[in-house]
DNA sequence: ATAGGGTTAG
């Protein structure tokens, strides 16, 4: 600029050069004011000005302003030049004018692979894969950046093995990915968890000299570590001579995913300048590795840093409440989601609705449901299950149904489940036998154990034992014990004492295997009053040194969780809450 | 003197 602006002597080629430093250097405004001047001057620009001019428009999210650059493009006859052409599709795309970006591009009298990329991406970035596909296949010509952003797509929107083919592909036509590709298909890789693949690339990258690349080598960390190799990911990370926080962040995150949350936690502690996502993958490992009053620990860490929360970290931590059935955390945090206006994100209105549902709160969860403007596979689920697990049977049927009318979204083995679970609570047999032979036809998942068992369940309640029997001995796979004690709670209900004698030497052969066999049994033994038998069992769990895992129930009081055990009386205040009980009972005897 | 593609978290 200096040199610039002691120059007396201006033509079209040094204002341009002009422009497009200040462009280069995200000094949008300073570049869009130069070329004012320009035109003040009475200098033509030209068509390399004005792609700069277009790209500063861009930049600075002025789509009127761009237009009015348009009426002089056209004015000055440069409007079917190639490059112009391509910079307004940019600016275009970059405001979301998608219908203007595609007439554009149909005007072209000629287009190139810089046009056709375009274009391409924007389907790509709309989620329209196919037609981004359908653009690809028919782009007349094509270069390594139309196959990396072909790849990257692929990849990003949750295909890698797509990506992997596409990689193949590519290099079977003699393109040479460049490092952009290479970070991509090492992504890929790294989602894919191919480390055989990974491994050969790793060695590619050497040989020609690029693992000195951040964005490579940050992969190659990813990769590492997603492939459960955190010592070579360390080691990559290690020697990288210049690091971003993205490489930061995938080691962290690799620790994470390899439930090392002490690594993590010191990795974490010495990152140079941590950012939004630095935070999220600490707070989302707490989550995964289940230490969930780090969850909390981190986030409020995260508030005192200065360091703004988005959509992914409320997801996490609500997740956490929802984990631990917090409804004063739960709503705390609903509230603080409104205020950073996250709250119309799918993930945060998912974890929304799961949390008011554990908590047992299912009004809320109705209400977040409802004003979702948009909803996933994993919003239906939890809505369907919170209705199911509280008890609003049909509601979470008829839920169901609506789905499948209206929704684009599949069923899947979770929601199929909750109906099932639905079907059982309100005694629905029928509708229950209907949506479990419908299973793999219509819904296109294959019955797993935990649907047979919920099957059987239905059936012995009802009575229908034979059928129940006939379904548990026809399975293509071994039953899960929770399936032959149903069907033996089933036989003492209903006093079917023949199925009972069978199930129940089945179960016994079980047991030997867990202590959760013998605590059903026994149980099952008690139900039906069979005291003599409940004794052997337990006798035989003492001999076994089995213990029967105890049952554990919670409340929380201002901000705390306080947990009860069944064989374990060792809560602090013991003394005073029975204490208080007796006076309780006293009061209610007294009325 | 110019336009298109890159790594991490839910």
């Amino acid at each position: 600029m200096w040199y610039f602006e002691r120059n007396p002597f201006h033509n079209v080629v040094s204002w341009t050069a002009a422009i497009n430093g200040l462009v280069q250097n995200g000094l949008n405004a300073e570049a869009l004011k130069l070329f004012l001047k320009l035109l003040d001057s009475g200098v033509r620009p030209n068509d390399v000005t004005f792609t700069s001019v277009l790209r500063a428009c861009a930049g600075f999210g002025e789509i009127g302003l761009g237009m009015s650059v348009l009426g002089l493009i056209v004015k000055t006859g440069f409007e079917h030049n190639i490059s112009v052409s391509n910079s307004l599709i940019t600016l275009c795309l970059k405001m979301g004018e998608k219908a203007l970006a595609r007439r554009i591009f149909d005007q072209m009298e000629k287009k190139d692979v810089v046009s056709w990329t375009a274009i391409l991406d924007m389907y790509v970035g709309m989620g329209d894969l196919r037609e981004a596909r359908q653009i690809f296949d028919e782009m007349p010509e094509r270069n390594e950046v139309s196959w990396s952003a072909m790849i990257a797509r692929y990849s990003q929107s949750g295909h890698p093995e797509e990506a992997l083919k596409l990689f193949l592909q590519m290099s079977r036509n003699g393109f040479v990915p460049n490092r952009s590709c290479l970070a991509i298909i090492l992504s890929a890789l790294a989602t894919l968890e191919d480390l055989r693949v990974g491994m050969n690339i790793h060695a590619h990258v050497v040989k020609i000299g690029y693992e000195k690349d951040v964005f490579i080598s940050s992969s190659l960390v990813d990769l590492y570590c997603k492939c459960g190799k955190t010592k070579d990911g360390r080691l990559a990370f290690d020697s990288m001579l210049e690091k971003s926080v993205v490489s930061w962040n995938s080691m962290v995150g690799g620790y994470c995913l390899n439930g090392q949350m002490e690594e993590a936690k010191v990795l974490f502690d010495s990152i140079p300048a941590p950012n939004n996502v630095s935070w999220n993958t600490m707070v989302g490992g707490y989550l995964e590795n289940k230490e969930f009053d780090k969850v909390f620990e981190v986030f409020n860490e995260m508030l005192l840093c200065g360091e703004i929360p988005n959509a992914s970290t409320f997801s996490s931590v609500l997740c956490g409440c929802a984990s631990i059935a917090s409804l004063e955390k739960g709503k705390n945090l609903h509230g603080k989601a409104i205020k950073h206006g996250t709250q119309y994100d799918v993930f945060v209105g998912t974890a929304l609705i799961d949390m008011y549902a554990k908590s047992g709160d299912i009004e809320s969860s109705k209400k977040v449901f409802d004003r979702m403007p948009e909803k996933n596979e994993v919003s239906w689920t939890v809505m369907i299950q919170g209705l199911a697990e509280n008890g609003f049977a049909e509601e979470s049927l008829l839920l169901f149904e609506e789905m499948n009318r209206t929704s684009i979204v599949a069923p899947n083995e979770l929601m199929l489940l909750s109906v099932l679970f639905a079907c059982s609570h309100t005694g629905l047999v029928d509708d229950g036998l209907q949506y479990f032979n419908s299973m793999e036809a219509v819904y296109g998942t294959k019955p797993k154990g935990r649907h047979y068992t919920c099957m059987v369940d239905i059936l012995s309640r009802s009575g229908r034992l034979v059928e129940a029997e006939e379904l548990l001995r026809s399975m293509p796979f071994e039953p899960e014990t929770n399936a032959w004690s149903a069907l033996l709670s089933g036989c003492s209900k209903h006093k079917n004492e023949e199925i009972a004698e069978s199930t129940a030497k089945k179960l016994w052969e079980l047991v030997d295997k867990n202590s959760a066999g013998y605590v059903m049994l026994s149980n099952i033994y008690a139900s039906a009053g069979r005291w003599v038998d409940v004794l052997n069992i337990r006798r035989l769990m003492k001999d076994r040194g089995l213990k029967k895992s105890g049952g554990c129930s919670w409340v929380e009081v201002k901000n705390e969780v306080h947990c009860f055990y069944s064989e374990d009386a060792s809560h602090c205040q013991l003394a005073e809450i029975y204490d208080l009980l007796e006076l309780l009972r006293f009061e209610m005897l007294a009325i």
